[in-house]
DNA sequence: CTGAAAGCGCTAACAA
DNA sequence: TTGTTAGCGCTTTCAG
C-alpha cells in the first residue's frame, strides 16, 4: 500500500476488449453510437480492469475541468458553511467537483488563490464580496474565466453578482429600531479590514440613521471578531446607559451581546434591544429570541452554482441575480420603555 | 468575456523567450541550472504574456495532481467545517489545494463521490468515519491512493486513522453523571444511520452504564437531527419526572434540550444535567454552560493533512494518529437533587 | 547549461 | 459503426 499502482488506461481496456481507444471514449462519455456487441465487450472490460478514468487528461484534451472553485473568507462562519454546502450540491448535481480554498479574509492571499483556481483550471468561480485586488478581475478577464461575486450585489460592478445589496439590507434594521423610538443606537460591527460587507453594513446604518437626523459616530461603532466571547467584550466596553439599542453586523455577534446583557442584568428587549444578521437556525430558538435579517445562504449558493454552469455550457455571460433579504422581527428588539 | 480567450501556454513563453519548452519548465519549476541571462528572459516573458502554468496537464506528466480530497458528511455541522478550514489551511500551507465533496450522510452517495476523487486523482484523501462501502476500501487499495479515515480511532481497520475513540469518549461523560448520583439518564443521539460515530457514541453510553449495573434500553434512546429545533421536539417527547440527566450526541443537540428545559421551567442543573458533545465555541458562552466533550477538529484537520501529504511526499503508508477527547465539566451538570 | 523528442491519458476530427 | 491520427500543455530523459 505504500506503492502507487499503475492504474489501467483506456489504452489497457481498449486492449482488453479488443476495440480501439476511441471507442472506449465512446462508451465511457456515452456519445456517438456504438454497437451493442461492442459496447458490452468495453463495458465488461472496463468492469474487469477496474478502468477510472483521468480527469487531468480528458481537462488536458477537453479544455474543460468539469470543477468550479470557490474562495471563501473562512469556513468557521456557519453562513459562509452553509452557502458553500448549497453549492457544492447544486454542483455535484449538476456533475461538477468544487475545489475550495480560504482566504482568511485577506485579498493578497486570495489573489494567489485565484491564479492558483485558474491553473487548475476551473470552468467557472464564486469569490465572496466585490472588493478583490484589481489583478484578480483582469486575471479573470484575460483568462475568460467566469466568476460571480456572492454576498453582495451591486448594478455597478463589471463582476456578475449574486447576492444582496448589504447598504440597504440594513436599512430595515434601522427603521425597525427607530420605528420602535430608538435613538441612541450603538453598532458591533464584522470587521470591516478587506471586506466590503461588513463596510457595507456599517455605511448602511449611518446613512439610515443620517437620513433621519440621527447619527452614528465613530465612537459608537467597534469591529468585532466573529466570536462570541469577542463580542461580550467588545460590548461590555461600549454599552452605557443611554444606548436603548445594539445594531449587530451579524448573529454571532448578537449572540455575544444578548448573553453579556443578561450577564449584567439588562433586559432584552425591556432596556435594550438587540439585532442581529443573517439568521442562523439558533436565532429563532434563543431567548429572547433575535430579531434579525434573512439572507439566504443557500438560496445564493444554489444561484451561483446554476449560474456559472449555465453561462459555461452555453457559452454565455454570467447573470447577475439580486436577491432581497428579509427582517425577521423577534422577541429581542422592542420598544423604548418609557421613563 | 463571452467568449474563452486562448491561454498562453509554456510553448508561447519559450518562444518569446526564445527558448525551449524544456527551459520554461525549469525556470517554472525551479528545477536544474539556469544562466542568469535565460532565466531573467524567462521570467519576463511570463510577465509580458500573464503566462499561467496549466495544472491538468501538469498532473498529467507527473502523475501527480497537488491536492487533497475530503469527503465529509455535512458542511452544516460546525465542527466539520472546523475540521476542514483546519485541513485545508495546512494543505494550502504545503501548496496543496483541496477538493471537497458532501455525502450527505449517504454511504452510497460517498462511494461516487471516492470514484471521483480518484478520477480527478488527489494525492490523499480524507473520509470522515471507518463505516464506507467496502468497495471504497478496494478502490483506495487498489488505486493505491493515500488516504484517512477522522473522527474516530480504532486499532483494527485496515486504513490509517486520525482521529478519536467516540465509544472511549462517553465512558467519562457516563462517570462523570453517575459519580453526581444520576441514575435515570436518556440520550437524545445523533442519527446512526451510515454513521459509525453516532453509533459508538450510543454505545459508549450504554456499555459503560451496564457495567455499573445501570441501563440505557432503546425506549430511553433517540436519535436526533442536527438541528436545535428538532432536538427540542425530541426532548419534549421523552423527558420524564425521573430522568436526572440527558446525554445529547453533540453540542447542537444539547443546545436543544437546554433551551427546551428552560422553556419548560426545568431548573439546569438543578433538577436536570445536561451534556454535548464537540464543545463548539457557544457552549462556553450559554448560561448555564454546557458540559462536553473537547474533540479538537482542527488538531484533527490539521494532523490529517500532514501525515496525507507526508505520506504522499515520502513514499511511504499514512500513519495513524489517536487524539485525545477531554471531557469539560461546566455549569449545565450538577448532582442529584437529593429529595 | 540548453534543446530535441517522447510520452502522460484522453478526445476529436477524419477516414474507412 | 469503428479505427487512425493528431494533438491538449507539461516534464523528462538524453544528447550536445
Amino acid at each position: 500500500m505504500t506503492a502507487r499502482r499503475k492504474m489501467p488506461t483506456q489504452q489497457d481496456v481498449a486492449t482488453h476488449a479488443n476495440v480501439s481507444t476511441a471507442t472506449v471514449s465512446r462508451v465511457v462519455n456515452d456519445r456517438g453510437i456504438i454497437s451493442a456487441d461492442v459496447r458490452s465487450r468495453v463495458v465488461l472490460a472496463i468492469q474487469e480492469l477496474n478502468y477510472i478514468p483521468d480527469a487531468s487528461a480528458r481537462a488536458l484534451s477537453l479544455q474543460r475541468s468539469g470543477t468550479l472553485g470557490a474562495i471563501i473568507p473562512s469556513l468557521n462562519n456557519a453562513i459562509f458553511a452553509e452557502g458553500i454546502n448549497a453549492f457544492e450540491r447544486a454542483a455535484q448535481a449538476l456533475g461538477y467537483t468544487l475545489i475550495l480554498s480560504v482566504s482568511q479574509q485577506d485579498l493578497a492571499r486570495e489573489h494567489d488563490l485565484v491564479i492558483k483556481m485558474i491553473e487548475r483550471g476551473v470552468d467557472g468561480l464564486l469569490l465572496v464580496g466585490n472588493l478583490h485586488d484589481e489583478r484578480v478581475f483582469e486575471r479573470l478577464e484575460q483568462t475568460g474565466v467566469r466568476h460571480v461575486c456572492t454576498w453582495a450585489f451591486d448594478e455597478n460592478t463589471s463582476s456578475a453578482n449574486v447576492g444582496f445589496d448589504n447598504t440597504g439590507s440594513m436599512f430595515d434594521i434601522v427603521d425597525h429600531l427607530t420605528d420602535l423610538g430608538h435613538q441612541h443606537i450603538v453598532m458591533l460591527a464584522g470587521k470591516a479590514h478587506d471586506n466590503d460587507r461588513a463596510r457595507d453594513r456599517i455605511n448602511g446604518v449611518r446613512h439610515r440613521l443620517e437620513s433621519k437626523g440621527l447619527s452614528l459616530p465613530e465612537s459608537r461603532v467597534v469591529e468585532v471578531e466573529y466570536s462570541v466571547a469577542q463580542s461580550r467584550k467588545a460590548f461590555n466596553a461600549i454599552i452605557d446607559d443611554k444606548t436603548t439599542a445594539v445594531i449587530c453586523g451579524n448573529d454571532v455577534i448578537a449572540y455575544g451581546a444578548l448573553l453579556e446583557a443578561q450577564r449584567m442584568g439588562i433586559d432584552v428587549p425591556g432596556q435594550l434591544s438587540i439585532t442581529g444578521f443573517d439568521d442562523l437556525s439558533l436565532s429563532a430558538e434563543l431567548s429572547p429570541s433575535l430579531t434579525t435579517v434573512q439572507v439566504g445562504a443557500d438560496v445564493m449558493g444554489d444561484t451561483a452554482a446554476h449560474q456559472l454552469i449555465r453561462a459555461v455550457e452555453n457559452q454565455q455571460g454570467v447573470e447577475s441575480t439580486r436577491l432581497t433579504t428579509q427582517l425577521i422581527v423577534r422577541e429581542s428588539s422592542g420598544p423604548v420603555r418609557s421613563l
